[in-house]
DNA sequence: TGAAATGTTGGGGCG
DNA sequence: ACGCCCCAACATTTC
């Protein structure tokens, strides 16, 4: 008697634990796991170069947890399905939603046409703490602000799902492999850009779980003081797991609490309601699908950016003079991830110092980010920019010596990515070009030779930049 | 999850 | 001893 046969589609939930649709396939019957590169999709939503490069490790990583089973493909999704349920005579198709707007419409489409052709077909949360769906104000409203949301909408709504284990067993359906190898994806760049990723990221269910583990042996227990120091890992670092599902954000959440063991904590809380903001973006790109292109504060429609290509370009390459802001476009390209704090000092510095539209800024994020996503990479970069919901304020300017100084104070941070810095006293180390020039030379430090002059005066960007917003704000 | 400008207070140096 | 000034330290307001 053979069992029924189903597919499971994955796409950004590339992990075996706590894994609803597994699941659902393993109780339904014998399991054919795929994975399909969606070429359907618009270029500018394609991933972007990192991303891929995480995506490719992953999905190595999580064939080899299912012993070889995972069959790839490439194109449009509703066809491949389609045709595989009918090469496999499966009865039932089930995934994990994703919560992108051109997602949303394209699974929707699918579940049809799969039904319409007989199959059982179900989709589950495996992202989400909340769905964006199920969570709305009083009178039915969204919300717009993050604490409200959180705090009366989230945190008093139900708790969310306790992670699954593992399948006990999965029976894999013996069929032939209808998919391509892996490396014909072409997720990989044929540049070397890439090489020294893997010197900091484990991408796989594994890596996450040791991730996790490893934040909260060592850093959880002091995250409030610690996760602004870029120089010392206080973050967790999930975030590119996150992104591709190999932990779910449940299985982190009970975790923490479980590993602090007494509610209450402000360590504990204030991670919590950083997985929040994850959620509040998700919520946000919900409700709101245009967040990636448009500003969703409309009076920024006629902002007046500078937009100076030679400054952008010297943002993105790390060579504005600036030393935080130059350590931290040179983390982003060298590790594909940036520490937070310093994503708003350079998303602050790009926007508001050299008024470069935040869309510029969010496309080379999109690129250079392993964690790049769609959800909080958008509401992040309308947050800074002041056009975001709830977001900061347009007066709210970083002064990147003044963060540097905070919050790097022996430049370690500076240094590590800026190594012709590396013999500057403690003093000028965020402000080379106020350094006498006898300290410069002790330091080996040309300005305009071998680190660049500023690109921008602190003080008159400042202004300028408090001029166009007062001027934005009076339309 | 800002920074700068402006205002207030109080200790200490000094004539 | 007293008034005056300076200025650090902190608080408040403004952008």
């Amino acid at each position: 008697m053979t069992q029924p046969v189903s597919l499971v589609w994955f796409r950004q939930d590339l992990r075996v634990k706590d894994n609803p649709a597994l699941q659902a396939a393993v109780d339904f019957g014998s399991v054919v796991p795929i994975y399909i590169k969606d070429t359907s999709i618009k270029n500018e939503e394609q991933p972007g170069g990192a991303s891929n490069w995480w995506l490719h490790h992953s999905l190595q990583a999580l064939n080899k947890r299912l012993n070889g089973h995972l069959q790839f493909f490439e194109g449009d999704p509703e066809l491949v399905l389609t045709e595989l349920v009918d090469k496999f005579s499966a009865t039932g198709v089930f995934w994990n939603r994703c919560y992108e707007p051109a997602a949303i419409e394209r699974d929707t489409r699918i579940k049809q046409t799969l039904k319409d052709a007989g199959c059982a077909v179900a989709s589950f949360n495996a992202s989400l703490l909340w769905e964006p769906m199920s969570i709305r104000k009083q009178d039915g409203g969204v919300y717009r602000v993050f604490t409200p949301y959180y705090r009366k909408g989230c945190l008093q709504a139900a708790s969310p799902r306790y992670p699954m284990s593992s399948p006990d067993r999965i029976t894999y359906s013996k069929v032939d492999n209808l998919g391509t190898s892996l490396e014909k994806l072409g997720l990989l760049s044929t540049l070397n850009w890439a090489d020294d990723f893997s010197n900091h990221w484990q991408p796989g269910e594994e890596g996450a779980a040791s991730k996790l583990s490893e934040f909260i042996s060592n850093a959880a227990s002091d995250y409030e003081d610690q996760r602004n120091i870029p120089s010392v890992k206080g973050t967790s670092r999930l975030s590119p797991h996150l992104h591709f599902g190999e932990i779910s954000p449940n299985q982190a959440w009970y975790a923490l609490i479980d590993a602090f063991n007494q509610p209450d904590n402000k360590h504990l809380d204030c991670y919590l309601s950083e997985l929040g903001w994850r959620e509040f973006s998700y919520y946000l790109l919900f409700h709101f699908p245009t967040l990636p292109t448009e500003n969703f504060n409309q009076q920024f429609n006629h902002f007046s950016w500078r937009n100076k290509d030679d400054e952008f370009t010297a943002w993105c390459k790390g060579k504005t003079g600036i030393p935080i802001v130059d350590a931290g476009m040179r983390e982003l390209w060298q590790t594909g991830y940036m520490h937070n704090r310093v994503r708003m000092i350079v998303g602050s510095f790009l926007v508001k110092n050299l008024l470069v539209d935040w869309r510029k800024g969010e496309r080379w994020f999109w690129d250079c980010l392993l964690d790049a996503d769609r959800a909080s990479n958008a509401a992040s970069w309308q947050w800074v920019a002041g056009s975001g919901a709830d977001a900061a304020p347009y007066f709210r300017i970083f002064n990147p010596v003044l963060q540097g100084e905070k919050f790097d104070k022996h430049g370690e941070y500076v240094k590590t990515y800026c190594p012709e810095l590396a013999n500057m006293p403690d003093k000028y180390i965020h402000k080379p070009w106020d350094a006498p020039q006898n300290i410069l030379s002790h330091a080996g430090v040309v300005l305009g030779k071998n680190y660049p002059n500023p690109i921008a005066d602190l003080k008159a960007s400042r202004q300028r930049a408090l001029d166009a917003y007062a001027e934005t704000k009076g339309k």
